[in-house]
DNA sequence: CCAACTTGCGTGACATGTCAACTATTCCCG
DNA sequence: CGGGAATAGTTGACATGTCACGCAAGTTGG
């Protein structure tokens, strides 16, 4: 436990960064979701499905691609539109090219939903995000997250 | 939809620099935890538990105090610590003081899982994150996540 | 063709997290 | 003191996420 080449311990620095980024990245959410909850009926899984629908034309993407887009697993988005469609926000529908695919379908009250949801949520992400930063710095931001992202592809 | 003041929506470079941020905060962790259980017995919220108890010189700290720690809820620390008390990796013991309060104690099994496993953990975020990125922008990243964290307080 | 394999998705059992309510202490203040 | 409010922690019902498996439809090589 000693040896310092078996076990590459963080700088000072470095644990101090890291231990802000977890923190960050448990706190921002919650406070996402709470306000999410609180003026809406959508839970910030539910809005994130939604963002994806509405970014497809017709409202309508495959499941596969779908948890591909949100980086979930294929069981897990399963169950949620199983819930957000015994709520009415979305509709499942049959691929008619491939017997085995099936659509997930924004309904007119799923769009409803996050066109209320949205202004809101977008102005929380703006005040206790980007209002923190400078230009310079969201730049910044961007290609360390880029980096790091490329990183993981690999 | 189309008035700017009502929706203050993001720019390019921030809408950008968001969903990165998004996308990394999905994926880091999860590639933490699938290494984690891969190599140790651990989920990251036990090795997180873990280290909190490490923390202290006698592996004993107080549940609220704990709580406060991680940033969880009290019922979700006090069901998860209930599951590790199950798997011997920590132990609960009244508090002499306050006769409501208890501690979680760090196990011989807890302490020696946790020393097990960090060292490949480490590896595992300076491989991930740490390399992606110059000295320069881990001290830039840690100023920017401090901003916004003390944003957050607020 | 057709048998083996792959792919797209669902399901059920289980692990984990949340919320509201509860018990047991301790605190505070008349 | 004594009684109400606050605090520490637990609990149970429920929502959500994971894992292993299943099934049906498509693909491919002989």
């Amino acid at each position: 436990m000693t040896t310092q080449t078996s076990t590459p311990w963080l700088t000072d620095t470095e644990q101090q960064t890291w231990r802000r980024w977890l923190a960050l990245n448990a706190q921002l959410p919650a406070l996402l979701h709470r306000e999410l909850q609180r003026d809406s009926e959508l839970s910030l899984p539910d809005f994130d499905v939604l963002v994806q629908l509405t970014d497809d034309d017709r409202g309508r993407v495959r499941i596969a691609q779908l948890a591909e887009d949100l980086q979930w697993e294929r069981s897990r988005l399963s169950h949620h539109v199983t819930r957000m469609a015994r709520r009415g926000l979305v509709e499942k529908e049959d691929c008619l090219d491939d017997g085995r695919g099936s659509f997930v379908v924004l309904t007119a009250t799923g769009r409803s939903a996050i066109e209320q949801a949205a202004p809101a949520h977008v102005r929380t992400v703006r005040r206790a995000f980007f209002d923190a930063l400078s230009d310079d710095e969201v730049v910044l931001l961007g290609e360390m997250t880029e980096k790091v992202l490329a990183r993981l592809g690999s």
